[in-house]
RNA sequence: GCCCCGGUAGUGUAGUGGCCUAUCAUGGAGCCCUGUCGAGGCUCCGACGCGGAUUCAAAUUCCGCCCGGGGCGCCA
């Protein structure tokens, strides 16, 4: 039991003269002693209050003791509060009562407010400790913003939220990037999309579904842009003409997201990003051949389907051309889409798709498209993608009884939340990463 | 899976065979200071990833292992 009721905590952005006296909680950031005065500033998730101990007031002994907390120790504090002009916040608290919490251990394993940065993997082993800092914080509530409001578009557009299955029997694109287990005895995977169930409940009548949930992938790759658990935004919807239909809804999804963004917390984003802006509307379409002329008057030659440089350059002459950060490419050859089983083909251009990927400053963020909804193209697809369709067969069989056309596409979250930040790594917008070597904390 | 690079105090670094009893900053401990907010001044503390080899001598060279960083392929 603490002397003081934590109950009648206020958070410092609540702190005014309204109410003389007041109760503060959170962790000792930092504590200035000059002697005769010290300023201890508290910290908690809506800003730092700064406590005044005055040595004459307190008496050396209580002086002492609250001079002497150990940083990112969590107090709780009551006290007076002033309004003071030479406060950053406006206001000082005078304590009249404090209790340590629970202290924290010196030294710290990383600091929080220390003048020299620390690499991304010490940060990441301490994970607790950097999250404390308001720049990173910054990062997850962009996220939550992001996600909220994709919830809204996506409702107020008549999507219903779904959750599928994440432990699995097969996968949608072939084994060699599942993560298995064991399920009672038999062998399972990790989900890596839920494209297979997302497309069950379009033979079920939902119509228009999304699901945000993790995707697993056993991929070895060990890039800036790559973890083996992400978010995936899902969305699938039936009864639709082509590819546009798709298209038509990501664009007004992704413009809504990334303005209520900026009007919630643009600037603070451009503190971490000073780049980044809202599309205008609608977002420009460039088909995959389109692009290929586009690199190639940059002077990259393609071949094949786009590689991690060619992103990267059409993402720069999108930039100088047009000013512009998201847009789509579109049209892909079949021929690079194979694996792709699922991805239906244009009726009269068979060796094209309406498969399209949107890309963020050179960076794919969704990919997409027409699914192939005919059962025996379906078949045919899979066996050309070298899989078995034995082993689909729950899913097969919703295409034998009236599955209407439909398509829909898979968004990176963490992709998203990168680009918009322009964060160096993407672990930097998880809170707790998973790749090829990191499995704790 | 392939290619390149790195591992030095709690944290971030300097140091490429002897000048290393290892630099600087940050941090920690302590002292001084009644308006700090990247506070300031002074003192002290604290480190060469592990194993082997070469050498009179290894933080420094070589080999193996472990850990990390970057790029590619592939993808969201």
């Amino acid at each position: 039991m603490t002397g003081i009721d934590l109950s009648k905590r206020k958070f410092s952005s609540e702190i005014t003269e309204a109410e003389p006296e007041g109760v503060i909680a959170g962790w000792v950031q930092d504590t200035r002693n000059l002697g005769g005065i010290a300023f201890i500033h508290v910290r908690d998730r809506t800003g730092i209050t700064q406590v005044t101990a005055l040595k004459k007031k307190l008496g050396d002994d209580v002086f002492a003791e609250i001079t002497s907390i150990v940083r990112e120790s969590a107090i709780v504090v009551m006290g007076e509060i002033k309004a003071n002009a030479q406060v950053k916040s406006g206001f000082e608290m005078l304590p009249t009562e404090f209790e340590v919490l629970n202290k924290a251990n010196a030294p710290l394993p990383l600091g929080v407010v220390d003048k020299v940065d620390a690499d991304l993997d010490t940060r990441l082993n301490n994970r607790f400790l950097d999250l404390r800092k308001e720049e990173i914080s910054r990062i997850f509530r962009v996220r939550r913003i992001i996600t909220k409001e994709i919830r809204a578009f996506l409702d107020n557009a008549g999507f219903d939220e779904v959750n599928t299955p994440k432990i699995v029997a097969a996968g949608a694109e072939g084994g060699s990037t599942l993560f298995t287990l064991d399920y009672f005895g038999k062998p399972a995977y990790l989900a890596q999309s839920s494209q297979l169930y997302k497309q069950t409940l379009m033979a079920s009548g939902f119509d228009r579904i999304y699901e945000i949930a993790p995707a697993f992938r056993a991929e070895e790759s060990d890039t800036v842009r790559h973890i083996a658990e992400f978010i995936s935004l899902d969305v699938e919807m039936s009864f639709v003409n082509s590819s546009e239909d798709i298209m038509n809804i990501l664009d007004s999804l992704i413009c809504h997201v990334l303005t209520k963004l900026d009007e919630v917390m643009g600037d603070e984003i451009r503190e971490l990003n000073p780049d980044f802006k809202a599309p205008k509307g609608e977002l420009r379409k460039v088909s995959y051949a389109e692009a290929k002329e586009m690199l190639a008057e940059a002077g990259k030659k393609l071949e094949g389907d786009l590689d991690t440089e060619a992103e990267k350059v059409l993402g720069q002459v999108m930039k100088d051309k047009f000013d512009e950060d998201l847009y789509f490419i579109t049209d892909f050859p079949s021929e690079l889409k194979i694996g792709t089983f699922y991805a239906r083909r244009v009726d009269d251009n068979p060796d094209l798709t309406g498969y399209f990927d949107m890309d963020y400053r050179g960076q794919e963020i969704v990919s997409g498209g027409m699914r192939e909804h005919r059962y025996d193209i379906l078949i045919k697809q899979m066996k050309e993608a070298d899989l078995d369709p034995d082993a689909f067969e729950f899913y097969l069989k919703t295409f034998m009884y009236g599955m209407p056309p439909h398509g829909g596409f898979g968004l990176g979250i963490e992709r998203l939340v990168q680009m918009v930040l322009a964060l160096p790594n993407i672990r930097e917008c998880v809170l707790f990463p998973r790749d090829m070597y990191r499995l704790e904390p």
